[in-house]
DNA sequence: TTGTTAATTAACAATCTGGTTAACTGAAAT
DNA sequence: ATTTCAGTTAACCAGATTGTTAATTAACAA
């Protein structure tokens, strides 16, 4: 519901969360196969992957005696919606930053863009 | 230098550094002026200003008394070309993901990836 | 029923985070 | 030279994170 900014992009800091998103990209897997290309333990996994839930990325429903898991990548669309709004930023070059910004006075938000920034 | 995807999204969690590079989206600041919105004390400010220097995303300056902080959103071209390797999933949809895949299966990184598709 | 397999929960330790206040540093102003 | 201002460093704290191993639950197989 919620699925902030911050759920967001503190799940994707982690190397082995975004390591499960790439495999989740190619197909569903169960928890085990999740875990296989990894030397933590499983339960560590199973853990990485309620970080992964709570952050509305992934979704699971248990099968029998496994728990299948997919990827639900709406959520990275509000990340995805954010750093667009810096795009300009990055695109018009750090040595014109300072020009750039004197001839374009914005807003908050970063500016043009008013994104979803959301501050506590 | 390195500049991971780590760093980057752990420095992106919180808030309270998303408001400082929104602020600093819009021009230069000082860090009392990047901390006069907040409520939280000065050393705290200072940390989250490492935490973003640490991360590439500011570059700041001594100058006279005081210390001049820049946006550098560099760093941000690589958690978007990240995400944006996802968005044909949340493009897609969730409940039109099974058949995706199944008509494209594809292989890591999420896959097709490639990357710098700007499609916006 | 008994055992096996898949996965979670529990308990624990180490480390990281984000905040605090107090003390310090360096430049500017008096 | 002293004081004041801007900012960082130091010491500390509470709580979250990330991992471990051991115990537990749930479903299936014998």
């Amino acid at each position: 519901m919620p699925t902030t900014l911050d759920s967001t992009f503190s799940a994707l800091a982690d190397p082995t969360r975004r390591a499960i998103l790439a495999r989740l990209a190619q197909g569903e897997a169960t928890v085990g196969e999740l875990a296989a290309p990894f030397r933590i333990s499983m339960p560590a996994i199973s853990r990485h992957l309620r970080v992964l839930e709570a952050a509305s990325l992934v979704r699971s429903e248990r099968e029998g005696k496994h728990r299948r898991c997919r990827l639900d990548a709406q959520a990275l669309a509000g990340a995805s919606d954010w750093l667009e709004s810096y795009r300009r930023f990055w695109n018009a070059g750090l040595d014109r930053l300072d020009t750039y910004l004197k001839r374009a006075p914005q807003q908050p938000g970063p500016g043009k863009g008013n994104s979803r920034a959301k501050s506590r």
